[in-house]
DNA sequence: TTTTTAAATTAACACTGTATATTAACACTG
DNA sequence: CAGTGTTAATATACAGTGTTAATTTAAAAA
């Protein structure tokens, strides 16, 4: 018996795998990925697998699509539970989301900003889904600036010559001023560093409590951004 | 011939097998590191290098000490090429010797900072260098307290109950005064937020120049902390 | 000189990702 | 309805990995 009938057949193999996939590295760690271990678990060949996804990194590009768009959907949530005049609670809150997010799904969160998997490199086809998980912090920035509160003194400029790939990113973040995407990858920055640290546990070793180390820093940066009106 | 004459043997393989390891990082990425490859590189059997380390993680605890150690270095030396009396350019000094550290050798920052090893987990044995890294910034902060020209306002407070191990950290930092760790720690992340993103490609992506986004937060940075005096 | 120790060797095991050729089951067309 | 082509699974095999065990040899110690 080569192949079992289709009612022996995983239904949906293609989502199976993914799902299997990110509970290994729940469990055994990103790095341990295996798809020899996936097809056992799920009870089928390893080169089944190949069939929905050309090779390794195939699976690993889906895996970071589904956590960017998941990073995205996660910030966009939580910017519109604030009051959309509220924009220095939906700035506060789209950065407490993206902690939130990485404290939640450490796993997800490493596969994107660590680089837990041997030899992979991320193709051109993750630079949209990226650029969405920037929208809800960008589009914040863009309100302040309309409302003529963003606080925009000494910012670097774009270097005209990369002024093309600057605009391409503008299209998938939606930023309306060019100056919101650079303020914004500052402060995607600075909250990104926090984070970082603290996922990689080199914050709490140090006895400190994440929140208030992170509270603080929203608050620096508001006060840096936001000019009062 | 089982075993090779003296004269034909490999006269510092302990060392030979990290500078093998650091040239293939440099090459084929640290991910694709490989204990085989190193041997033949030089020349010698693979199991000849379990004589000189336990396993591979005991090699890239190895590597990791030594990056960590340069990048110590690299951070007071710049620091003490400022004059004494200079606090803002002593602070400054460090904190670009930390992304210019990170751009000249990125395979190091990433061994540190990234998690390219498969499975790895960093032992106990590399936090008193660790620690050490972070004491030329520590230095200047806790020159700028005794100076009285440090901003501490509203910097969160180490919880009680943490207290033992923050205060291992401030021995191995070298810390004289409390705030003055969680205040580094708070620039640390900062500065690393932004260099991270700028090695992960993340932001030459966007076409904006990294020089020009860090001098802007280095001055915010001092902007922030450092009082009018 | 003899004995011990340290450092290298070969061989083998249990894994990994991936390529190839093959086969069973389904969907469609004549 | 029969035949055909496509899809999705299969078994097998290959080259590579980290690691262990037993063995051998050179150098150091007694």
């Amino acid at each position: 018996m080569v192949r079992p009938k289709k009612h022996a057949q995983v239904p949906n193999l293609k989502e199976s795998i993914k799902d299997v996939a990110w509970q290994q590295m729940v469990d055994v760690g990103a790095a341990e990925l295996s798809l020899r271990a996936i097809a056992r678990e799920i009870g089928v060949s390893t080169p089944a697998i190949y069939n929905h996804y050309a090779d390794r990194d195939a699976l690993v590009t889906a895996l970071i699509i589904d956590a960017y768009t998941s990073l995205g959907d996660y910030q966009l949530a939580a910017r519109d539970s604030v009051p959309h005049n509220d924009m220095r609670g939906r700035l506060h809150a789209t950065g407490t989301a993206y902690r939130a997010w990485a404290l939640a799904k450490p796993q997800r969160y490493q596969l994107i900003f660590g680089t837990p998997i041997p030899g992979y490199q991320a193709p051109t086809e993750v630079m949209p889904v990226a650029g969405r998980s920037l929208r809800a912090l960008v589009s914040v920035i863009d309100q302040l600036y309309v409302a003529n509160a963003l606080n925009t003194t000494a910012i670097p400029t774009v270097m005209p010559v990369a002024l093309p790939i600057f605009t391409v990113w503008q299209q998938h973040t939606e930023a309306k001023v060019p100056a919101a995407l650079t303020v914004a990858i500052m402060i995607w920055g600075r909250v990104h560093g926090l984070v970082s640290l603290e996922i990689a546990r080199s914050i709490p070793s140090f006895g400190i409590a994440g929140d208030g180390l992170f509270m603080y820093e929203m608050d620096a940066i508001a006060q840096q951004y936001i000019t009062h009106t």
